[in-house]
DNA sequence: GCCGTTTTCGGCCCGACTGTTTTCAGTCG
């Protein structure tokens, strides 16, 4: 049996709801809430780390009474106080809670005073006047309720960041076209730390007249409905279902205001305690030194952070777990850029399924600035991408030779070669190893168990020819989940044959995520972002990918496909696994700059 | 329940908005 992190997340979560519907301390309440989140986010298996003996009170938020109810659930399956939480109140309180506006005190009363455990439960109570009827509620309250349950399908999905972004974008457009006094205008909240998957678009900026731009944000067409409309914060939800806030102020005060809605709400929570200890007090104003009530404001983020003696914070390092503690100790990293990238790993033509000739796709390239490109279309497995059969593969490889002379950029010849259900790959070694970039990919049996599916993937990864595992665990955001399979020993394979693996930046993929790329670049897996462009206009999405190994603490030296040509073409050009001496030395490098 | 460059005990982020019991609790982020 195992318990998955999210598992273990999930049930502290509980618990702190639980408690909170008892009455206990808001304190306790909290401390369980932060140790969920805390593990939520881990890179690695706390099953995995319990069995090698890890005293898991280094984990931030996990004291003595966590560390042992987690050992207690690994052990017997389940948590004597959650079990008696449980059943000391009614049953089902907690689906109440799904409810937008519906919290851990309004749901114990719903629940009590009217033995309703279901949603269709509240909606019935909403629409008799029996929920009306309870002390602190009323008409209002039960109008709100209703209207909530009515976008409960479409609004409790998250939406994956590469549809948020571009409306994000979208809004700030039309606000902007609308609304003259509106100075900056930028996304901020889980879009700005480059979430997956976004709960709501919040948006920041400043205007001499706030109240007009709110204004404008409600007179929006494609605005369904006003949620919250005050003098300093608006939220209204727009057409696919998506809830957006906006707040806005002076100019001279934004970088107290950004820093407050970037969140996370456990970074702040996390940062205003530092700052508690060091006799000041912060809000979305700016900061207040606690003896003298003298109030700084702060024009951007960088300032706010400066004086609280702390360097600047990438948004995407805002989680609320190690970041401060690296801050503190000047021990942030330099994260990795998009301009920091030489070249895109894989690339399809409309040879298989892409949408543009070859050309147009070594154009592109070159018009990011790339030194390199590899063109990996798919291989004769996928019968419905248009997979290449080994003389069409053959007939490419002689074409983007030719293509060469043309082009100062370097061309690789590349494939996307199906990792078959049995880990055997779809071309013969010999043709494999004409090709300078071969990335192995999973494209079917995705259903098989976790150690078939690892023991194909590592066979994959000991093919000599295999530059670069593809899409890990072929998840597609929102559509898809990922495969089953052992992480922990693929990204030790990995390592050990010196196999790159990819972060697949199309958004709907991300794919190696967050989390298993800071794994794969705790255990010294060089990592390669790829766009996996189907289309000219795709390789523009790697600002995606560089999101998810900026998430991933990744440097420039951890991303295999930063290296200046040269190096890159040696590390190809060495057989595995010495070729990761190439990748080692750039990392030393890079310490010890 | 967690935690420590004031503390192993005594603190624990902070504010906007809503509805309602007209002085504040509940919810949200």
């Amino acid at each position: 049996m195992t318990v998955s992190n999210e598992a273990i997340a999930e049930l502290f979560e509980n618990m702190g709801t639980l408690l909170e519907m008892k009455g206990d301390t808001v304190f306790k309440i909290r401390a369980y809430q932060r140790a969920a989140r805390t593990i939520g986010q881990l890179s690695f298996p706390l099953e995995q780390a319990v069995q090698d003996g890890m005293d898991l009170k280094k984990i931030p938020g996990v004291g003595r009474a966590i560390s042992d109810k987690i050992k207690e659930l690994l052990q017997t399956g389940q948590v004597s106080a959650h079990q008696r939480l449980l059943s000391e109140l009614p049953e089902g309180v907690l689906t109440l809670m799904d409810i937008p506006g519906i919290g851990p005190k309004t749901a114990m009363l719903i629940a009590k005073d009217l033995g309703v455990s279901t949603i269709q439960g509240v909606e019935q109570a909403a629409r008799d006047g029996s929920m009306a009827a309870l002390p602190k509620l009323g008409e209002k309250a039960a109008e709100n309720i209703l209207r909530h349950i009515q976008t409960l399908g479409s609004k409790d999905r998250r939406t994956p960041i590469g549809q948020a972004l571009p409306l994000a974008e979208e809004i700030i457009a039309a606000l902007r076209s609308r609304c003259s006094t509106i100075g900056d205008l930028f996304p901020a909240g889980s879009l700005r730390r480059w979430e997956e998957t976004i709960g709501d678009i919040d948006l920041v900026g400043t205007s001499s007249q706030p109240e007009e731009a709110a204004e404008a944000l409600v007179s929006l067409p494609m605005v369904q409905q006003v949620l919250v409309h005050g003098p300093k914060k608006t939220s209204v939800v727009v057409e696919p279902g998506i809830q957006v806030d906006i707040r806005l102020c002076e100019p001279e005060s934004f970088g107290a205001l950004l820093q407050y809605f970037t969140g996370s709400q456990q970074h702040n929570i996390r940062l205003r305690d530092y700052a508690n200890r060091r006799g000041l007090s912060l809000n979305e104003y700016g900061i207040t030194d606690l003896k003298t009530d003298a109030v700084d404001h702060f024009a951007d983020e960088a300032a706010f952070y400066q004086r609280l003696g702390l360097p600047y914070i990438p948004p995407e390092l805002r989680t609320g777990t190690w970041e401060l503690e690296a801050a503190q100790n000047d021990d942030l990293p330099d994260l990795v850029q998009a301009g920091d990238l030489k070249g895109d790993l894989h690339l399809h033509s409309e040879w298989s399924d892409g949408s543009d000739p070859m050309e147009k796709m070594v154009e592109a390239a070159m018009d990011q600035g790339y030194e390199y490109m590899a063109l990996t279309d798919h291989s004769s497995g996928r019968g419905i991408a248009n997979g290449l059969s080994p003389q069409r593969l053959a007939d490419q490889i002689g074409l983007l030779h030719a293509l060469q002379d043309r082009y100062p950029i370097s061309i690789l010849c590349g494939s996307e070669v199906d990792i078959r259900a049995d880990g055997t790959l779809d071309y013969s070694d010999e043709l494999l190893g004409q090709l300078d970039v071969v990335v192995a990919s999973v494209h079917s049996a995705m259903g098989q168990d976790s150690d078939t599916m690892t023991r194909r993937i590592i066979k994959a990864m000991e093919h000599p020819a295999v530059t670069i595992i593809g899409h890990l665990t072929t998840r597609l955001l929102g559509q898809r989940e990922p495969v089953q399979l052992d992480l922990e020993a693929i990204l030790q394979a990995a390592r050990a044959t010196g196999t790159a693996l990819e972060i697949n930046a199309s958004p709907e993929r991300l794919d190696l995520k967050d989390t298993h790329a800071h794994r794969a670049r705790e255990l010294g897996v060089p990592l390669v972002i790829s766009t996996d462009s189907h289309h000219h206009a795709h390789l523009g999405k790697r600002r995606f990918g560089v999101a998810v190994a900026r998430r991933a603490w990744c440097e420039p030296a951890h991303v295999l496909n930063t290296l200046p040509r040269d190096q890159f073409l040696r590390f190809i050009r060495t057989p595995k696994p010495a070729r990761l001496e190439v990748f080692d030395a750039r990392l030393k490098q890079g310490s010890a700059l």
